[in-house]
DNA sequence: ATGTGTGCAAACCATTTGCACCCCG
DNA sequence: CGGGGTGCAAATGGTTTGCACACAT
């Protein structure tokens, strides 16, 4: 954990940027809850818990910067709120994702399944991708078996 | 044209609606700008333009009853306004798109990709899929032969 | 009459921004 | 001192809601 946090200070000072004690508190609890998928007042409250000093804006403002520096991606479910995944070390794509139509439950998928798909992508529309977002909708294995 | 708004209405008056005017001209604007992936400001200025009297909380009210009926989808590509696009007649599943990280242009791909990630998914997670979101972003091939 | 639908304006709420202050080099 | 970083409060902007009125059954 401390090597992740090494490695991010060291994206932030190459752009440019410092590991401020505010910033590392933020990226603290997103370590410490990977596949929780955060918003910005998830973050903001944790943070808090740990009775540190943090302002909701800095909070924003580290996320929107660690999103630029490519180290969270910033997901959208469509509820209204931006929710924020530390990306996966090494992860050339971007997870998926298994939201529940019942109790809202995400789950996560970390095998990139669209190897496929991508060559077509590509090929046939002559498109370069970059990235991708998937995510299903349907009825996790909790609510399926009740 | 004309049996696409019949079944809407149907779809409507089934589920205890009715097609007012404002919802005619609302799906209307959204039949003559498929795949133009219009906010809900732009249907209030299309309807505008024509000069048929509406108001914004109408459109919004109408394309969230759309919404829930399955007659239109609702996306966000992050930029922070939701999109609605309507359904391909017949369509069991939202087609995919392609954001270009230059333009910003939304191509679609009508195109089911997924058949086989679904197999996996299905199985494998345990997971019942209703739906999906897939977008690619990346380099149109606008952009990319320039 | 009963209820659905509409327009307007106000309310809402996640996010952004202006600005004064702070800290560190 | 100078510039990045922060906190607070105010502004922003898309979306929702309360309410009075309109219209059809």
């Amino acid at each position: 954990m401390e090597g992740r946090i090494d490695r991010i200070k060291k994206q932030l000072s190459g752009a440019g940027y410092k590991l401020t004690p505010q910033r590392e508190s933020t990226v603290r609890v997103l370590l410490e809850n990977e596949e929780a998928h955060l918003s910005a007042e998830d973050v903001f409250l944790l943070v808090r818990d740990k009775s540190k000093d943090i302002g909701l804006a800095t909070v924003y403002r580290t996320l929107e910067l660690l999103n630029e520096l490519n180290v969270v991606d910033k997901i959208q479910f469509g509820d209204g709120v931006s929710r924020y995944d530390l990306r996966q070390e090494g992860a050339a794509h971007f997870h998926h994702h298994l939201v529940c139509m019942e109790c809202g439950a995400v789950d996560e998928i970390q095998e990139d399944l669209l190897g496929d798909v991508e060559q077509i992508v590509e090929s046939r529309f002559n498109f370069q991708i970059k990235d991708h977002r998937l995510t299903f909708h349907g009825i996790c294995h909790r609510c399926h078996s009740k």
